[in-house]
DNA sequence: ATGGCCGCCTGGGGCGGA
C-alpha cells in the first residue's frame, strides 16, 4: 500500500498537477492540505473518474483538508473531537484496516505571536486525541503538514533559524510527544539523502538553491513500522510551472 | 533568506503562509 501527504496550496490551482500525480504514481491513499475551497467546489467528480473516493472539509481561502483513497473510506472523523475550532484542518478515516489521519497542523506564524499560542493548543489537543485512537486502531498513521521541522538537519539553515518558528523547541518538544505515543517518522526509518526537504519558499529563489525545510511528515504506530518498504521525498512537482511551495511525502508498506 | 513569492479576498492593497 503506497500513502502519501501533499500540501496543494489552493486545490484550484493545483488540481491539474494532482490529477497528473495520482496517474503517474498511483497511491491507495493520498492526503491533501491548504485546499483553500469550499465543500460544494471539491473537485470529487475529477477523482472518482481515475478511480479515488473522497473525503473533504474546507472553507473559503484558508485551510482545508481531504483524504483521496482507492479503498472504501469509513468512520470519517471531522475535526479534533471536542476541540473547539473554526479552522478546517482534520480529517480521520478507517482505510483498508488502517486510521488515517489528514492533519495540517497550524503554522503558527511567529513564537511571539497569538498563532503560536493557538498552534501549541492545537497540538495538545491532537496529541490527546490521537492518544485514545491509538487504544483502538493499532495501525494508524498520521499523513501532513506538520509546520514543525523536527531536527537541525531538516532546516537548511539552522543557525540562521535557531528559536524561529517551525524549529522552536516548543515545537520540536510537541512534535516528540507525538512520537512519544508511540509513533515513528516514517521517512527515518530509511537511508535518506542530505538536506531533504519538503517545503521551499517561493521567495529567493529557494528551491533551485534547496534552502528548504522537512515540515511534512508521515509518522507510524508500531504495527505500521514494521511493514514499512521505503519512504521517500517526491520533488518533481516542485519543477514545474506554478507549483506549489510543498512537495509530495510517500511512504510504502508492505501487506499484512 | 527576512522587501523580494504566491493565492486569496477582491477590484487595491492587505493577510496568511512558512
Amino acid at each position: 500500500m503506497k500513502l502519501a501527504t501533499w500540501n496543494v496550496n489552493s486545490l484550484n490551482v493545483r488540481l491539474p498537477h494532482v490529477l497528473d500525480w495520482l496517474t503517474a504514481n498511483q497511491p491507495d491513499v493520498l492526503c491533501l492540505q491548504e485546499t483553500k475551497q469550499e465543500d460544494s467546489k471539491f473537485p470529487y467528480a475529477a477523482f472518482s473518474e481515475l478511480g479515488y473516493h473522497a473525503v473533504h472539509i474546507g472553507q473559503k481561502t484558508y485551510n482545508g483538508v481531504a483524504i483521496l483513497s482507492r479503498h472504501p473510506i469509513l468512520n470519517v472523523q471531522r475535526n479534533i473531537p471536542d476541540f473547539e475550532d473554526d479552522q478546517q484542518r482534520v480529517l480521520a478515516a478507517d482505510i483498508n484496516g488502517v486510521r488515517m489521519v489528514c492533519a495540517y497542523i497550524p503554522n503558527g506564524q511567529a513564537v511571539d505571536s497569538d498563532k503560536y499560542q493557538y498552534k501549541m493548543r492545537w497540538l495538545s489537543a491532537l496529541n490527546a486525541w490521537l492518544k485514545t485512537e491509538l487504544t483502538q486502531h493499532a495501525k494508524l498513521a498520521l499523513l501532513g503538514d506538520y509546520n514543525i521541522a523536527p531536527e537541525d538537519r531538516d532546516c537548511h539553515d539552522p543557525a540562521a533559524w535557531e528559536g524561529q518558528i517551525l524549529v522552536s523547541p516548543l515545537e520540536r518538544e510537541a512534535f516528540n510527544h507525538l512520537v512519544s505515543l508511540g509513533l515513528s517518522d516514517s521517512f527515518r526509518l530509511f537511508e535518506q539523502p542530505e538536506k531533504s526537504f519538503s517545503w521551499w519558499d517561493y521567495r529567493m529563489m529557494g528551491f533551485r538553491r534547496n534552502l528548504g525545510m522537512r515540515i511534512d511528515h508521515i509518522l507510524v504506530s508500531d504495527a505500521l513500522k514494521v511493514l514499512c518498504a521505503a519512504a521517500y521525498i517526491d520533488k518533481a512537482p516542485r519543477k514545474l510551472e506554478r507549483p506549489s511551495d510543498h512537495t509530495p511525502v510517500v511512504l510504502e508498506l508492505n501487506a499484512g
